[in-house]
DNA sequence: AACCAAGTACGACAATCTTCGTTGACTACT
DNA sequence: AGTAGTCAACGAAGATTGTCGTACTTGGTT
């Protein structure tokens, strides 16, 4: 069997709710992700049931109403999608995906900082 | 009018082509990716027309065969790609993103080099 | 003028994604 | 027992993706 495949959109918003939350219901994901946008109960029920088949998420059966929880940890997640960017847009180069990522702009001084701290650390650990 | 959509997989493969090799006709884009695995030409020339459609390249019709050239740089693709990423799996936080990226690839001494000095810019440029 | 190679356009198809409406089952309360 | 509420399952519909086959067009060669 092969590993998980690439979340959508879709599902990657449900996961988000999981990794927050922890094991959840299909109302419990229905209700943050409706208070963000419209949506039906059913469309998250049936993409938990699709993520399920997928492997995407786990589903215990106990109770009548379902639990839900994700397989894989945000941060092995975060780090396949990575990987599958680096590969089709970046050329395998994560080089350049590191100062398009810090060109954005986006990362606050405090976080420049952090990154710089975690630098002198994979230096350190390559002597 | 709404920017690009974000290109899918097999239109990045074609956007690869585009801007290592620059404007291309059909031919030639089929050419290189053929080579890697197996299409038809057709296939190339239908996704060159729907990314037409789409805005994600540019078709130049003055001779009968069309040359095709990517409306993005590489650069910015990758940039918007990082983004929507950014949002959708990392909650906007670029700091894991880097984190991420440095953690899964082995970067070499050079490259962490070269990402301090882009680290020193950025800061300097924030003040 | 007739023909052929190379090109584009059109339409189709299966697979996947995203969204629900509807149905049937179970629970708890009258 | 009857009824109202909650839930999972099913099926369907429209959009997108990825892949071509076929048909039409055109420019160059006999």
């Amino acid at each position: 069997m092969t590993s998980a495949p690439r979340p959508t959109d879709a599902e990657l918003a449900i996961l988000r709710v999981l990794w927050e939350r922890g094991p959840s219901t299909v109302r419990q994901v229905f209700e943050v992700l409706s208070s963000e946008r419209e949506l039906g109960y059913t469309t998250v029920l049936k993409m938990l049931q699709i993520m399920d088949e997928k492997g995407l998420v786990a589903r215990d059966v106990t109770d009548r109403t379902h639990v839900f929880s994700a397989r894989e940890t945000q941060v092995q997640t975060q780090r396949h999608l990575l990987d599958d960017l680096l590969d089709k847009a970046f050329g395998g180069s994560s080089l350049s995906l590191v100062m398009q990522a810090l060109a954005t702009r986006r990362a606050s001084r405090e976080e420049l900082a952090e990154i710089r701290k975690l630098l002198d650390q994979a230096e350190g650990g390559k002597r």
